[in-house]
DNA sequence: CGACTATACGGAGACTGTCTCCGCTTTTGC
DNA sequence: GCAAAAGCGGAGACAGTCTCCGTATAGTCG
């Protein structure tokens, strides 16, 4: 790649973030292109669409998300505690943007999307949690990692989505109670 | 109201219905205007934003979702039946329309919206099948049944927006593990 | 029935956002 | 330096939203 090339990739990218995070990831992306100080056909060239800037954006979140779901297992909590620490976080990452949440949660079944792959580092994280859990037998039985994603997500999607900053913590609470041993 | 306009009215309701079914809540509101045989100014005079064309088209569903909750209440059925009976209703009737779930999502905390009092409407159609779970004492202390309808929300926004066609059991069977009493 | 008025219609067009195409510029390798 | 390759950017086509206002029509009253 070529060293402009480079620069302008960099520059959409931090612009992206800052606008995403103020005006959500339904934001112009010729605004964003304008404020990086670059032509609309420059964004294009480099995220042919919305969803592929926003995956770009997704890789740090990604790796933190992962360590965040190892970081939880590390507190050996009991798992209650463990699995309300973990979601919150999760919760916490991926509505970092106005917006996020609901692509995230569409592209976790949809291999066709860009952002299928970082769906299945955060899908990954996740089953690492439920799975030690599981073999600490603090789980109700055949309690499916994924299915959890998808609920977690959904709470996320409604979170993010009310004009109220709603409080996740209520219904995250009946997630768990539905997914550890009596 | 004038007749033609009335006609107009009814003839744009209809026409929307079957185009939200095609396309999704998210179709142009000028394609229904054409398809309705007004212009779009009339489609506008008479629904100022798609929020109020959706909260007009909602007028049925809520009357059938309130039918459904005192349908379930009549069963009799044990706890679990009952709610995953009810749940699944609810779920089936607001993703009617891609895209609708999220809507109803979003306006069920927005007192501005003009879906609100729809959603009041389910809210308590909602609340109904819960205090009678409640009165049978067959649910955990301190269910909210708010939160439970955030909650399935949340469920029926993933399910919805999913490109997969999501079968939503097992994450209501999770919700349902999550209220009940053990 | 004909005239008058309030009501409603509809479509042109302003505006915003998406996305492409292609002539021009910059970088890179030699 | 020079040529080729790589990349730029902005004009503009297109689609959707929404408004304004000249025109048409339903309802009303003598």
């Amino acid at each position: 790649m070529r060293a402009d090339a480079r620069r302008n990739y960099d520059k959409i990218l931090s612009t992206a973030r800052i606008v995403f995070t103020e005006r959500g990831t339904d934001a112009s992306l010729d605004e964003i292109a304008r404020r990086a100080g670059v032509g609309p056909g420059t964004l294009y060239r480099h995220f042919p669409t919305r969803e592929a800037l926003v995956d770009a954006l997704m890789q740090d979140w990604t790796d933190r998300v992962s360590a965040d779901a190892d970081a939880a297992i590390a507190t050996d909590l009991p798992a209650r505690e463990m699995l309300s620490d973990w979601f919150e976080h999760f919760i916490e990452h991926i509505t970092l943007h106005r917006g996020a949440a609901s692509k995230i949660a569409a592209a976790m079944d949809d291999p066709a999307s860009p952002m299928y792959r970082k769906c299945q580092v955060m899908a990954d994280a996740n089953r690492r949690v439920i799975d030690h859990l599981e073999a600490r037998g603090e789980l109700r039985p055949s309690v499916d990692p994924v299915n959890v994603m998808r609920l977690v997500s959904g709470v996320a999607t409604v979170a993010d989505s009310s004009c109220t900053d709603l409080d996740v913590t209520p219904m995250l609470d009946v997630v768990v109670d539905g997914i550890v041993a009596d």
